[in-house]
DNA sequence: ATATGTGAAGGGTTTCACAGCC
DNA sequence: GGCTGTGAAACCCTTCACATAT
């Protein structure tokens, strides 16, 4: 993505391709699994195993990085762990904020993978005045009212979008203009952002109805049945898709009936 | 196109690509909202601003379908809300499991998205004795001893995981040999599945370290500062990255202190 | 006049296979 | 001998631009 920037001469390779970035965490944890067990190399087979890509990709994708490894023994672990997390950003501290406390947001907010890679929370945020002060994670909930207050003295630039649908452009909006400029967004729409604002989008539903067209592929497929499992389904009268139904619950996002937040 | 594969005389073109088959969803979600607004047609332009992508790629995508459109006005909503549809598998009823009922397991429990698409949560499976029988989202939570008897009688082909990682693969196991062919992980884990089972997965974490690994960037970038809004922050010693914690949460997964499934 | 459908060009990503170094 | 690092080939995806249809 990016329109292209500024492509400066290159002071040692700049611009590691995307898909490398989307395949780094996965390298880090696997790494970060070998350190706790005091493995003090792995070669680019046996990593690639545990992040679940083969060798050649990953062989590449650490190319990018720079030579980090030993021809004809592997790669020093601990040093990688080190290199990965600096490429990424993490050896420094990352306030973040999440907005919609319902289950999701809960779920987040008890997630300990953030705060482990230098993701603090700084504010856990919801519209429902009935929320304010209550501890989730050990954190008070604060009420909308402060959330621009809350990113400026914080210096957050990083937030998360948890509420229903129809109230994430507005929250992602005050977010913009308070100074942030990176969001995870889970809530099911499309969010515009200014220019130099990045946006990252989880869709729970999106994932399954992916599944969902392979796994008619398989049942469709009757050449050579190799798992001996009869796909499908024939049991209940198949459901037409409610096209409203689908409509109001992605109006709700994708948690229960969290109060959300509301423009201010 | 294609690696060629069963390339029969293409009753129509065979082998949608997979980058098209992830963005049917986006569409379908935004013809879904037209066609409750009683809007009769769209122009790609028009339907590629609400899904989020630009006009020439969703035409590419939509000529891989068919020729679903009428030249010099646009396409017809109610017609390619049920091609995609049916493309997508979503008129027929799709069983799902959801194993580990904690935070994350109840919030996609409470997703009305899913069940407005086809997808009927058949059952709500925890490890936990405690949460046997307990309501979530309506439905009473099944202990794991009943895993594979839940599957078999109800013909459960799509399973989610939402369990600590370091029950994941176990679960994962029982699913597949009960006869589970397409799966959506939650936990930070990679599985390892036979040959004809789907793996999709979603990683809370990773998402937030490719959007650090992007701020990181905005933050270094002196060039022609747009945003006049000082990117990093320097407030808290900077959080050396814990590589024990942070193996430590993936172990308990992306979820709170979730008693969840261990094997029978 | 207007907007789709699509060859062709262009860019990015993955895989191959082997040269280079330990 | 073993394993990394990397050009080159193959593949996939996106974008362009225009023929085609209404």
């Amino acid at each position: 993505m990016a329109t292209g920037r500024t492509h400066r001469p290159a002071t040692r390779s700049r611009g590691i391709p995307e898909a490398t970035v989307a395949r780094l965490p996965l390298y880090l944890r696997a790494l970060t699994a070998l350190s706790e067990r005091s493995v003090p190399t792995v070669s680019s087979e046996e990593l690639a195993a545990a992040a679940g890509v083969n060798s050649a990709k990953l062989r590449k994708d650490f190319s990018y990085l720079g030579s980090y490894g030993t021809r004809g023994v592997g790669y020093d672990v601990e040093y990688l762990v080190y290199q990965i997390s600096r490429e990424l950003g993490l050896t420094q501290d990352w306030p973040v904020v999440i907005v919609g406390i319902g289950n999701l947001g809960a779920a987040l907010a008890n997630y300990g993978g953030f705060a482990s890679r230098g993701f603090r929370v700084a504010a856990l945020i919801d519209a429902d005045p009935a929320m304010a002060g209550k501890p989730v994670a050990g954190i008070a909930v604060q009420h909308t009212d402060e959330l621009e207050h809350i990113i400026e003295s914080n210096g957050v630039s990083i937030g998360v979008i948890a509420t229903p649908a129809g109230a994430a452009q507005q929250v992602c909006d005050r977010l913009v203009a308070a100074g942030v400029t990176s969001i995870l967004n889970f809530a099911p729409t499309v969010l515009t952002v200014p220019d130099g604002v990045d946006v990252r989008k989880v869709d729970l539903s999106i994932e399954l109805q992916i599944l969902a067209f392979h796994e008619q592929r398989k049942a469709g497929e009757e050449g050579g049945a190799e798992a001996g499992h009869e796909a499908g389904h024939e049991s209940a009268p198949p459901a037409e898709v409610t096209r409203a139904a689908a409509a109001a619950a992605d109006r709700k996002g994708p948690d229960g009936d969290v109060p959300a937040v509301m423009p201010a």
